[in-house]
DNA sequence: GGAATACTGAACCATATGGTTCAGTATTAG
DNA sequence: CTAATACTGAACCATATGGTTCAGTATTCC
């Protein structure tokens, strides 16, 4: 068996799959913010808004603060670095599929050995 | 209400937050593999394999070509450009923020020391 | 033709999202 | 103390994952 597990790339890809998540991190990167106000500018329920920014933090993409009654919300410390590592090692192996093609009808050729021509 | 809709960023993050599915990419880029052959390197069905990689088709990431029996997938031609462009420029959104940190603490620094609004 | 191979689809199950409402609790303002 | 504000939790609903099994269908091999 093959192990790929990495908790820290499920949780974070998984936060950034949805378009209310990337955009309340857009708006954090202008500045911190409350669950209220992300409610009200993505239009949303106060409840609705606390699972979104629930999530951004399981993922370690946001940290919350309560002062008072307000939990305040901000960009993480951790970043983007782990996705972006990823992506670039994975950009590179798109582009050398390209490149390497010949190798890769080779290995076609010999896996399904079929001749099928159209 | 604030638009941040991007089907393809939707879609190929979700395709990402598996390990699983991670691991089918970097495996097709060390070259193209059946359904078998990947069900087998990650010790699942047949099903549950080709749900997989349809996910992983829906997002573009992954290319199939059916020949005969065997349906051969490859990596998609579109690569990872959308993802990596929005990382990147998020990263350094969040970078800013740390970056902008004295200046905000400086500032905060400054208000308390000054009483600000008594 | 008949059997093995490779995939496919339907159905099922458990869990997670993505959202809601409703009923609280804690804090702050008067 | 009272009232408003800000959040929180439980419960609910629909849909999507992540996996299975079982029953096909299409191809290839002998």
């Amino acid at each position: 068996m093959v192990q790929y597990s990495s908790p820290i790339l499920d949780l974070s890809f998984a936060a950034l799959s949805d378009a209310t998540r990337r955009g309340i991190i857009d708006q954090l990167g202008r500045g911190a913010a409350s669950i209220t106000g992300l409610a009200e500018r993505f239009q949303m329920t106060l409840t609705g808004m606390k699972k979104h920014v629930a999530i951004l933090e399981r993922a370690g993409l946001v940290v919350t603060h309560k002062a008072g009654r307000v939990r305040t919300c901000t960009l993480g410390e951790r970043g983007l670095a782990a996705e972006a590592e990823w992506i670039e090692a994975h950009r590179m192996l798109f582009e050398a599929r390209f490149g390497a093609l010949d190798d890769i009808i080779n290995e076609l050729q010999r896996e399904v050995r079929d001749g099928s021509a159209g």
